[in-house]
DNA sequence: TTGTACGCGTTATCAC
DNA sequence: GTGATAACGCGTACAA
């Protein structure tokens, strides 16, 4: 046991401090926030002695009183792309200037798990949350946890994957002009068998970047293949059935909507004894340190996902605050741009 | 304005559901808890009512009540490396299985945030909290927040970044262990020229791999030049210091303490006119998807981060919860393995 | 200038 | 079997 206060000092409530010094709660309370009620001498002790013993008021005292929580909720289907670790950056970034605490969830794509979080989060412990909906989810289609939620008056913003069918405020970015640029600059390069590795269509945003490369096929009077076209169902097993299609098709491009799907598309090209961006360009979607690092450096639809993180948590906290005179529903469109890298940039074949 | 209950219906309490069946707050509260003293017939239309209009109970009043919040924090320096990434992964996992909720937050490996992080965190929001120490932090030298938090009696785990003068329940990898085991690797593998890319020494993680990679030498008289030792200060500009360093270098190996460097270090060598792995052998820290996905893939130690979070999590619910008898404090060792890939598996030079 | 009383939502204890 | 009361820590309207 040792009672020196530098070794051992546990936190302090108003209480103590009261009892410690000999007046009421209340007292020190008013002291502490500068009221102009108590005297000099009195205030004086007591900060003194608060700062000292580094007092801080009890959180969660704070938010039973006030009912608020000053906390967001975040939840994730899933965090080791560097897409969704982005949007954490941008939400926290956002989330703690204003005041904010940032709780994150992750349901791992599941359904089940995504439905706890919910309640969770919805139990007290936050203001509101921003969620991208996980993929088992929009399969599914079952959003009743959603709108539970929602009519409970708990503010809620939707972020990438989001779901027509709720009203909330929501955060997307233009995944189908994205794609249509990205497949137009593969056209504008001398492309016209151009085959794009995509999700199955349940995915909101594999569908909207599914389009995109139809219509920039279609704009250019390029004529669909759709034997070009692949859905990955399984995106853990990807890499083999990419293989095998890029293996048994003769294409001068590739637009693949996540930098998976095209770093699969690399090498399965390079086994083919193809050269990107030589014989083949390449293009992916989702700009992350893989597009940038691999050799040749990728050329991608940036997301900028750190903006639609920080996006969302502004939507959400004037929600909160209810700064938002319009009692309207924002949709934000986050704009994609394209970065041009190395594997869209034919170099003179010859020199090679 | 709709009463209609499917619509709109804000969050019950007990008070309000008591007044509703005009009965008292208590017996309400015990009811919902199936106490044995309530009679059937109170206590079936009491959990009715609850069940029909979703009743959950408030979170922070609970929090407050029981002093427990059943949330731990996680205090990271930053969350685009694939490695903290993974190591969230771990502790939600085993925080979720536990029942608690994880509260994120980012240093961004600034000190001034790592201070106010500690500080939300402790004041009541959260039962305890796992560190990875940020690199202003470790440079300062300056860990009172740290020792303030404690001796406040909050339970506290570091994990990868830790710091030797804070007396606290820690996970780390054997880093010099590892980085022992891939240098003595690539010199099984014939390299007896290596250059290690590592960081400055206040990163403790990094000045343990260099340790690793001294020890290798030595171990089988291998000749240490200090010409062949990069230190990086600024990661963020590090390609083109590691750029000139092996440009001006003859060397038949190297060994980098992360992915960013290994990538860079083989875009270096390529540009230099050299093959990895025929040339150079190159062998990675950190196994994260660029390692799996580079072309070459990259040969790297694992350090396993979901398994550290993990195991941080454990520890710190266990002090968490008292469960932990022995008052001692621990040192986790989550132990390193080699994966083996394509940059390091030397292939028939003349076939090439 | 200081102290008392109340309420945030919940549960435990005790009285009826 | 049910209800009133106190307590968790805080802030504030109001009373002294």
């Amino acid at each position: 046991m040792n009672f020196d206060p530098l070794i051992m000092k546990p936190k302090l409530t108003l209480k103590q401090i009261a009892r410690e010094l000999d007046v009421s709660v209340s007292t020190v309370s008013k002291a502490l926030r500068d009221s102009p009620e108590i005297s000099d001498e009195t205030r004086q002790k007591i900060q003194a002695f608060a700062k000292l013993y580094n007092y801080k008021p009890n959180n969660i005292a704070l938010s039973l009183k006030n009912r608020r929580t000053r906390t967001i909720g975040l939840v994730l289907p899933e965090i080791v792309h560097d897409f969704f670790a982005t949007v954490i950056t941008g939400v926290e970034e956002v989330a703690n200037k204003r005041g904010y605490n940032v709780l994150i969830c992750l349901s791992n794509n599941s359904f089940d798990r995504e439905v706890m979080n919910l309640e969770m989060l919805a139990n007290g412990s936050t203001d509101g949350f921003i969620l991208s909906v996980a993929k088992e989810t929009q399969q599914k289609g079952d959003y009743h946890h959603l709108q539970e939620v929602i009519s409970q008056g708990m503010p809620v913003v939707m972020v990438d994957r989001v779901v027509n069918e709720i009203i909330c405020d929501k955060v997307i970015i233009d995944d189908s002009d994205g794609a249509r640029d990205a497949v137009q600059h593969l056209i504008d390069n001398g492309c016209r068998r151009i085959a794009i590795i995509t999700t199955v269509d349940y995915i909101s945003v594999g569908k909207l970047r599914t389009e995109g490369y139809l219509r920039a096929l279609r704009g250019n009077d390029v004529e669909l293949d759709e034997d070009l076209i692949l859905k990955i169902e399984d995106v853990d097993n990807s890499h083999e059935a990419i293989s095998q299609f890029l293996g048994a098709r003769e294409i001068d491009g590739v637009f693949a909507v996540n930098e998976q799907f095209a770093t699969s598309a690399v090498k399965a090209l390079l086994n083919k004894g193809l050269s990107v961006p030589e014989d083949v360009l390449v293009f992916s979607f989702s700009d992350g340190e893989l597009s940038r690092r691999f050799i040749p450096s990728l050329s991608t639809v940036n997301q900028h996902g750190a903006d639609m993180g920080a996006k969302a948590a502004e939507l959400l906290i004037d929600r909160i605050e209810k700064t938002v005179t319009d009692e309207e529903y924002q949709t934000a469109i986050v704009k994609t741009s394209l970065v041009e890298r190395e594997s869209t940039q034919k170099r003179k074949k010859a020199t090679v």
